[in-house]
RNA sequence: GGGGUCGUAGGGUAGCCUGGUCCAUCCUUCAUGCUUGGGGUGCAUGAGACCUGAGUUCAAAUCUCAGCGACCCCA
């Protein structure tokens, strides 16, 4: 079986493939994760991990977006991490949905404490006795705060870096307080337009859809989600808005006295988004050399590559000048003058996810231009030294819309008509099913139990409706339920 | 929730079944020097590992148990 040129066959092939297929995507995934440096996931506790500085920077970047997005009319503040007990019992649906997830503080040294302190899970409940505090009068509402902060989760399922963690290092909760239900509601959906435009300027596509009563968030009156599709065709919820209605209002007392002196209950919603949304960026640009960033977000925007014979001064002059002329023009560029060769360098930068590389050698200067390789699709052309700057920034749009519509294909392309629980079954390995559904619950259960998959709701917009019949009850509808497997 | 596979340098692996030949294989990585430079340059020298704990044994990377951790499948 062993000849004498298999290992040296095999050798190269393992130098060509650092990084598994993006087909095999799980093993993908963890190795980029590594390899790219955005996670370490070598930390030696279960479900947590440690951001690399490198992609600590895509998380500050991405951070930046929701941060400019929401700071046109939310306030950003800080609550404590730790809970106490009795007000994280208040809210019994509440408990139900996260009790069995909660890691508790018992202790203080040695000394037990008299109350336990619960590390949030999220952070209604320690928010909201200081909205009790807070909230005297109509003239203070509406409330808009939200907070970036770490939360622990007590998961028992299988653990995965940025996608089901136990220390959620970069959960963006915003907390709202509005006078009526109906104002409430608008705030919802002021939520998820928001959360869309933070994922358009990530080239992500999204589905925003209204989760059925059995899986909305514990405690509010309903849920609205933001799901996107990975490249193993399932779900990934990645942003979702909460109307509470007034039923933490009343567990908390929250109360504000109208124009007419009444005391009335307030209404309240919250919506989060967490390092999920990197998951997604990276998983859905990613290809098999690497990372593929959209310029906004990518650390290094633009990596400049001497191509050097000998010595080359005036290429590495050149080089220094275009890096330079970048810089001053806001560009975050790289100058890899390092001892390697340029094809080394390609694929390094490459599995970076550098947008853009711009390649000077002898060639180029001859002809006074540079060489510019983009890293979504790997062409090539030429542009003219004296405007370099202009055409980079060029670039950096083409490299932005080319990566959302190329998603958004790939998305669309999964979207999958069915009108038979059996050809939903059948289907979802292969993406999102569509399906009539009449909107009851006893429907909808059964739907999930028969495909082994779950409903995530009913999707805003022309996706979800349509014509046809309730798969269990055989009514007639214009609903269309999408169903997947989901993270 | 149920079942399965696995843990060897920074990363990927061989060795484990059948204990001793292992101060542990190969690739990659890293360091130094020369060489090279438009898609992973070549050579030389060097660095780096048996998850933790207990047990069996004259002897454990190898067998047993527990813990911790990782991955896969099903519900």
């Amino acid at each position: 079986m062993t000849s004498m040129a298999e290992p040296k066959e095999k050798a190269i092939q393992e130098k060509k493939a650092v990084l598994p297929g993006k087909s095999n995507f799980s093993e993908w995934y963890n190795e980029l994760l590594l390899m790219a440096e955005i996670m370490d996931v070598r930390y030696p506790v279960k479900g947590l991990y440690v951001w690399f500085p490198f992609g600590f920077d895509v998380r500050k970047r991405t951070y930046a977006i929701i941060r400019e997005l929401l700071d046109k009319d939310h306030k950003e503040a800080l609550f404590p991490l730790l809970i106490p007990e009795n007000e994280f019992m208040k809210e019994a649906e509440h408990i139900k949905g996260f009790e069995n997830e909660v890691y508790w503080v018992t202790h203080g040294g040695k000394n037990e404490l008299d109350v336990k302190l619960a590390l949030r899970p999220t952070s209604e409940t320690a928010i909201y006795p200081m909205y009790k505090v807070w909230v005297r009068s109509h003239a203070d509402l509406p409330i808009k705060i939200y907070q970036i902060v770490n939360t622990f989760r007590y998961e028992t399922k299988h653990t995965r870096p940025l996608i089901r963690l136990r220390e959620i290092t970069s959960f963006k909760e915003a907390h709202t307080v509005h006078a009526t239900w109906d104002e409430a509601a608008k705030q919802v959906e002021e939520a998820t337009r928001i959360y869309q435009e933070f994922y358009r300027r990530l080239a992500i596509p999204t589905i925003v859809s209204k989760r059925p009563e059995w899986d909305k968030f514990p405690g509010a009156d309903y849920t609205m989600a933001v799901d996107t599709l990975m490249p193993d065709n399932k779900t990934l919820q990645i942003g979702t808005a909460h109307h509470l209605g007034s039923n933490f209002a009343k567990t908390f007392d929250i109360k504000y006295e109208d124009i007419n002196g009444e005391q009335v209950l307030a209404h309240q919603t919250c919506y989060g988004i967490s390092e999920r949304s990197i998951a997604a960026l990276i998983s859905i640009h990613g290809d098999d050399k690497g990372l593929v960033f959209p310029p906004e977000v990518a650390p290094t925007q633009v990596v400049v590559i001497p191509i050097i014979f000998g010595k080359s001064d005036d290429v590495v002059t050149a080089c220094r000048d275009v890096a330079r002329r970048l810089k001053e023009s806001g560009i975050r560029v790289e100058l890899d003058e390092s001892d390697e060769r340029p094809g080394a360098k390609y694929y390094k930068w490459e599995m970076k996810g550098v947008p853009l590389r711009v390649e000077i050698g002898p060639r180029d200067l001859k002809n006074n231009v540079a060489t510019i390789v983009r890293r979504d699709t790997g062409s090539k052309d030429t542009a003219p030294l004296n405007d370099i700057e202009i055409e980079i920034k060029k670039r950096f749009e083409m490299v932005h819309d080319s990566l959302y519509e190329k998603a958004v294909k790939s998305l669309e392309g999964r979207l999958i008509d069915c009108s038979t629980l059996d050809e939903v079954k059948e289907k979802i390995p292969t993406g999102i099913a569509k399906i009539p559904w009449c909107g009851e619950r006893d429907c909808g259960l059964s739907m999930e139990e028969a495909v082994g998959a779950g409903i995530l709701g009913i999707p805003e917009g022309k996706l979800g409706t349509g014509n046809g019949t309730c798969p269990v009850c055989g009514k007639v509808t214009s609903n269309i339920a999408i169903m997947a497997k989901t993270y």
